[in-house]
DNA sequence: ACTAGATATATCGATTTGATATAATTTGTT
DNA sequence: AACAAATTATATCAAATCGATATATCTAGT
């Protein structure tokens, strides 16, 4: 799926400006499906103006700075949907922890210790956001996808809470490194 | 991570080809960390190679077309490890899918549900193909890495057949489409 | 003998990343 | 009120990467 596609898909949500779809994006909960930043985004925004798949305001008030705030034509629409009917691609799952875990008889037990401590706060940071925004959304299909996060995310926490309990029993490197407890 | 990184860590356990890396990489159990296509991974070789950190044997016997079998040096291991010690980036994970889980409300029911049916297939595979790996794999290091995906794809298998059973609770599409039972 | 698929290197345009520049507005601090 | 810091917002650019394709040989099946 290209950035084009996401900007009009998002676009169907709501009307706004293109730092804000690089914030949902690249920050917010629509990040688990593509993430883009302002390089590609602000091109696809143009390209989709000029095919009249979106419109913008050019709200510049005063001498206020420009502040252009996209939204989505019926064309574009229409051609959201045309897309949606094709097959989606495989997903994409892409880990540099876990290819460093790869050498991990190549490192100091400690220097690894500190890298599966740190996984598991922000795997747990992870899946409360993605709990809360569970909670207030009210947008029905959302639950899907963010339940989904919510599954995976709590599976990989518990994956890592009990190797970081055997590691420890093999390493006797509990007392050495403080854990943020539960 | 960049394919220079990818490319070295993949040497590290055994020399081969830019093909193979790219097999391994694209299609095989490193595909978890950073995907990398011919169009990267021939340019990386070469950069290795002009840096020292790696080098290659020309295989050209006879008439027989070139092959050229990449080994990583002991400056080479030196570097991988030295990359090592820098903080991973976070994980990514991109799910066409999901976006267009989105707007199931503006699809038919049954073509949703053949977008369920086939990842839960999808899943189921690819769970599988990592399961038999961790069975044959003797690396220990890698079990950790294998052991993650398989309990990732576990609850997300979970997940999708538990929403299927209460989508079609709702919607009476169970008659009507066929789905691999387990 | 023929065909299809796998092996293998390589390149190229298009896309995307990641970082940065610029500037006004908003928020927080003393 | 004055100042600093953070946020909002658009935009660009070199470098990295993707995805597709070209080329050619080798291997396996029929």
């Amino acid at each position: 799926m290209n950035v084009r596609t996401l900007c009009l898909g998002i676009l169907s949500f709501a009307q706004m400006t293109g730092y804000d779809i690089r914030k949902l994006a690249a920050e917010g909960n629509f990040s688990h499906f593509c993430e883009a930043n302002y390089g590609s985004i602000y091109p696809a925004l143009s390209q989709l103006t000029k095919d009249g798949l979106v419109v913008f305001t050019d709200e510049a008030i005063d001498g206020k700075p420009p502040r252009k705030i996209y939204s989505i034509t019926e064309k574009g629409r229409q051609h959201l949907f045309e897309t949606l009917n094709k097959q989606p691609g495989p997903d994409r799952f892409k880990s540099e922890f876990l290819f460093y875990s790869l050498f991990q008889d190549k490192m100091d037990p400690l220097e690894f210790r500190k890298l599966l401590v740190r996984k598991i706060a922000e795997t747990r940071d992870t899946l409360t956001s993605l709990q809360n925004a569970n909670d207030c959304c009210d947008h029905t299909p959302s639950h899907f996808a963010l339940g989904y996060g919510v599954a995976m995310n709590k599976a990989v926490l518990d994956y890592l809470k009990t190797y970081l309990t055997s590691f420890d029993e093999h390493n006797q490197t509990s007392e050495t490194i403080e854990t943020d407890k539960d």
